[in-house]
DNA sequence: AAATCAATTCGATACATATCGAATTGATTT
DNA sequence: AAATCAATTCGATATGTATCGAATTGATTT
């Protein structure tokens, strides 16, 4: 489905050289020669051919033999395909083989212990919440805790657990009863 | 009107790099601080500072502070201008500044001498018909020259006079009046 | 004021590739 | 069969740039 990302990449390496432009431009109005683009470029027939043979490859153009001549033309299909390229939903596709959660690990190896208690609870909002993700995770969900149990789960990572309590719930990661004893995760 | 050709390589090269797809992917979802998306990309802050830069450079991502942070976003602006990018109109134009005679001149360079005249008459059909057209030029438009006069003229290039004037008519850069005697350039 | 933090800049390195000339290939013409 | 021709391939060179670590900048927090 869509376009795979590192297709997409040698799509726009192909693109991205101006005399490869200019091959595309000329072809999109008749097809040319190999020697003619080279005599109309000021390149020599070797580089063209370099140039061809990559346009080629992820298939804007294509190649007929005539006599010891091949002549190229633009491909109208590959163009086509272009159209949805910036697309939303192609966009996100490009992320998705991405880890997203590389930040969270990153701020989680800084903070944390071998045994996997906190070293400190960090005073930065956006490191305090990965830390925080990380924490709500022993946490079962659906399940309600007292007080009592939630503190002594607290407490493998760090003593000041009523911080830990209260940034919990600040951060909508858990929620407490309106009446006070219990709490669950979200 | 439409888009600059040295723009557009610049447009290219920037998206024709994985990394910076991905980034591209990711801020189509919400915004990243720097630190964010080195995290997720598993590179140096240095380099991700490069790559937002280049985004930056052709109006891709825009910057905006917060704190010590800079976050992030996509450019939807930016994003609209490229659904026409691949259009008939657009393509053609970036063949715009291409020098389209230089096939003509490269053979004209080949086949005449220092005063303009032929060292000899091309036998490849490409050839020969970059070199008539060169020749015609001899002729004025609207004028009728008799056979004489022709064989004149083309005599200054060479001396098989007849070929030349028999080519030029094949060609259809030249007509023959029905009855016999005169010529006009077309 | 000092320490901390993210971002940026700078210099160095490694890798990719555009371009060319020379040699080769495959086909056509003489 | 030999000569000619366009195209392609190959090797070499020069340029561009992605990436990193180190140093710097600008802002915030202690």
């Amino acid at each position: 489905m869509s376009i795979e990302n590192e297709e997409l990449v040698a799509f726009f390496k192909v693109l991205a050289d101006a005399n490869r432009l200019k091959i595309v431009g000329l072809l999109a109005q008749r097809p040319y020669s190999g020697g003619e683009l080279a005599a109309v470029l000021g390149l020599k027939a070797s580089t063209v051919s370099h140039h061809l043979s990559r346009l080629a490859q992820v298939g804007l153009v294509s190649a007929r033999a005539e006599g010891y001549y091949s002549i190229y033309r633009l491909e109208e299909k590959a163009l086509q395909k272009t159209r949805l390229l910036f697309s939303h939903t192609n966009l996100v596709s490009v992320a998705a083989g991405v880890d997203v959660d590389g930040y969270d690990r990153k701020v989680i190896g800084d903070f944390t212990r071998p045994d996997g208690s906190l070293k400190e609870i960090p005073a930065q909002r956006k490191k305090l919440e990965a830390i925080l993700r990380y924490v709500v995770r022993d946490f079962e969900l659906g399940k309600r805790y007292s007080e009592k149990q939630v503190n002594e789960i607290l407490s493998r990572f760090h003593e000041d657990t009523a911080s830990l309590r209260r940034e919990l719930v600040g951060a909508k990661l858990m929620e407490r009863e309106a009446g006070g004893g219990e709490y669950w995760r979200i």
